[in-house]
DNA sequence: ATTGAATGTTCTCTATTTGTTCTCTATTAT
DNA sequence: ATAATAGAGAACAAATAGAGAACATTCAAT
């Protein structure tokens, strides 16, 4: 069974391993779980080891292998915990069944590619000038679907879309300061629906 | 097992590739990597070779080959491609630099969480009804910041705080029918920090 | 075919870090 | 009292990162 700090060292390596792609050093390791001695930490992953949760490449540096047993307990998809839901007002409320979301669940495919965005056209819609989409590559869209639509070939553009009953294609912006703009179908070529959005606030 | 050095110069040559569709050279490669010495360069992609990522055509130059192994080495950080900024009116320019977004970099730490948001209070910063906002654990926060508080210790609320020089605490919620509450600092307890936000359209 | 610059290759050398092993101290629970 | 846990920190060999010299090989222009 692992002591608390043992446990705390085997979650700080999973993080960074997730984070960089490789494994920390001692000193990175040390400083992560807040000690300063070098000599801790190595007697942490000796014991690690005798558990058969890591494996230790014996003087390499940055030298530490997770075993597949270490990630039963923590997933390798990168997960976060959602605590629920927050109204004004209300107490935060559990959300029965869903107790974590998985990032890669969330975004990432392999037909899926991420855009920055400049601009407010579709600030109404929650899209903000700085914002991160997500856009899965496909050549069709429902009504109503954001796309990353090309105009003449040439111009690329983020905006709603709307079908007329007579063929046109409108590409409605949602901002009241911008006008939509009525296309015949064959300049509008569709790259892409919106599928997910995030935002940094740091 | 690949050293940190010895990673940056696979991604270089990957992304060189990508960029030219041939391999650079030694002395590329070392300014691409921040070095001065093609020699260390050399022993890189020696280490790279044996690792079965690369094959070096012996005194060729820009004899490098990018193993298909090496595109199978799918990183263990969750990532999307960044494909560029986009713009209405413009083509997608391309992002000098940054070649793609890592999901847990943006996101995952240990001391994050997620909440669901119920509500309007905050449409007009772009975080609607439905959205997932991550909040960094911590009980201080700046004027500005969009925090989680607890009011009287019960009611929890999403809103931007603001602090008065009289030592008031405002809650300013970012949508014009509602209305800013002040409070005195006793009440309001700060939960945590809003560093991220995410939106599924799925 | 010759030449010259750039490139790949092999070395040696240096400087930090890092992994490793120790011993020693404090605290806590049994 | 006795373990078990947590930590500090010294000491040393080895791994890593890098510089740069020297030479061989390409390759394109002449």
């Amino acid at each position: 069974m692992l002591t608390p700090s043992e446990k705390k060292t085997l979650k700080f390596i999973q993080q960074y391993f997730m984070e960089k792609g490789y494994a920390p050093t001692l000193r990175e390791i040390a400083q992560g779980i807040k000690i300063n001695s070098r000599g801790v930490v190595h007697r942490y992953l000796k014991s690690l080891e005798s558990s058969n949760l890591i494996t230790i490449l014996p003087n390499r540096k940055r030298g530490i292998h997770l075993n597949p047993e270490a990630n039963e307990n923590i997933p390798l998809v990168p997960t976060i915990p959602l605590l629920g839901r927050i109204a004004a007002g209300q107490p935060i409320e559990a959300i029965e069944g869903r107790d974590e979301i998985n990032l890669a669940d969330f975004i990432m495919n392999a037909d899926r590619f991420a855009l920055q965005v400049t601009g407010d056209s579709m600030m109404e819609a929650g899209i903000l000038d700085g914002d991160t989409v997500i856009i899965k590559h496909q050549n069709t869209a429902d009504n109503g679907d954001i796309i990353v639509a090309l105009i003449d070939g040439i111009e690329a553009t983020l905006k709603r879309l709307k079908r007329l009953p007579d063929g046109m294609v409108l590409l409605v912006p949602e901002n009241k300061f911008m006008e939509t703009i009525a296309y015949e179908p064959e300049r509008v070529q569709i790259q892409g629906v919106v599928v997910g959005q995030l935002r940094s606030y740091q």
